[in-house]
DNA sequence: CAAGGCTCCTGATAGC
DNA sequence: TGCTATCAGGAGCCTT
């Protein structure tokens, strides 16, 4: 499930395979696969092709490819299982092969035809999806200038993220998930570093110190970094990066998946509770229960 | 306006 | 064995 790191090995594998070729042809295989685009899967397509791709940018989990000279940028959002990956022209049809887009020209004057790849976006549960949509002048698609700087961005303000926290009536695991206070963190992640913290994922944001927040931040950002230096986690074969491979940085997860196995620091088993549709994995010890909460 | 809940989707797995 | 129920979850959108 592709959260900051994931998307940023993707990031780079298209400005490694991608950027600076033209798009050929655009095939959607399934009209979900385009997000927001009322004119319909068929104008996306026509609209795409023809441009040279720019470098690819990434805020949060969104990254997208520049039309160069058009004022536009393709948005992907991976969603749960999406994948974008540089496959040769030919290579076996993905089961959940949703968009093809065939570029026109090789990596290199010299490549054969026998080098030529194309950009596949594969996504089995369709919560993902490609769209388009202008730019604004520092380049960001307009539909996501509402999603925060992430925290391994030099401009995300510290400062700014705790005072946003003192401001809100709500839990510190919505918060982190809430991708207009702080983006790229998932669920996954989330527990992470709350766990590396000591802190429940239900405590009030409210209640948070600056050192509290600072130390919060501190443990988001080295899970972060932990997971681009092994590029990226994988535990359900549904995730593999730009070429293919799958990251194992799933070994390293000290909450998630853990019900019932040992906390790593004090040995008492880990929970799991449901929450917002999905699960909390927390030590029972080492991150108490505020008094208000259940 | 802020906060929280609902919903989209498919496949693996558990349970009967 | 084969069916059904449950779970995975990002984020737009809706309700309160």
């Amino acid at each position: 499930m592709p959260e900051l790191p994931e998307v940023e090995i993707v990031r780079r594998g298209l400005e490694r395979w991608v950027a600076h070729r033209s798009v050929a042809d655009v095939e959607v295989l399934h009209p979900r696969a385009v997000r927001r685009h009322l004119a319909g899967a068929e104008d996306f397509a026509l609209r795409v092709q023809g441009h040279r791709l720019g470098l690819p940018g990434r805020r949060g989990k969104y990254l997208w490819l520049p039309l160069e000279d058009s004022g536009q940028a393709v948005l992907a959002h991976l969603g749960m299982s999406g994948q974008l990956l540089v496959q040769p022209v030919g290579a076996p049809t993905e089961k959940h092969l949703r968009i093809r887009v065939r570029l026109a020209d090789t990596l290199t004057p010299a490549a054969s035809a026998a080098d030529a790849t194309e950009l596949r976006f594969v996504d089995q549960r369709t919560f993902g999806g490609l769209s388009l949509h202008d730019t604004t002048p520092d380049g960001l698609p307009d539909v996501i200038a509402h999603i925060a700087r992430d925290p391994l961005d030099p401009l995300f303000d510290d400062e700014a993220f705790h005072q946003a926290l003192r401001r809100k009536r709500t839990t510190i695991k919505r918060a982190l998930l809430d991708q207009s206070l702080i983006s790229g963190v998932g669920n996954i992640y989330a527990d992470e570093a709350l766990w590396r913290s000591r802190v429940h994922y239900e405590r009030p944001t409210a209640t948070f110190t600056r050192p509290g927040t600072a130390e919060l931040l501190t443990h988001v950002r080295e899970v972060m970094n932990e997971a681009l230096a092994v590029g990226g986690t994988s535990f359900d074969s549904l995730y593999v990066n730009v070429n293919g491979e799958s990251g194992y940085f799933d070994r390293s997860l000290d909450a998630y998946g853990r019900e019932g196995l040992p906390c790593r620091r004090c040995a008492t088993p880990l929970r799991r509770r449901p929450w917002m549709n999905r699960s909390s994995y927390y030590c029972p010890k080492c991150q108490r229960a505020p008094r208000a909460a259940s």
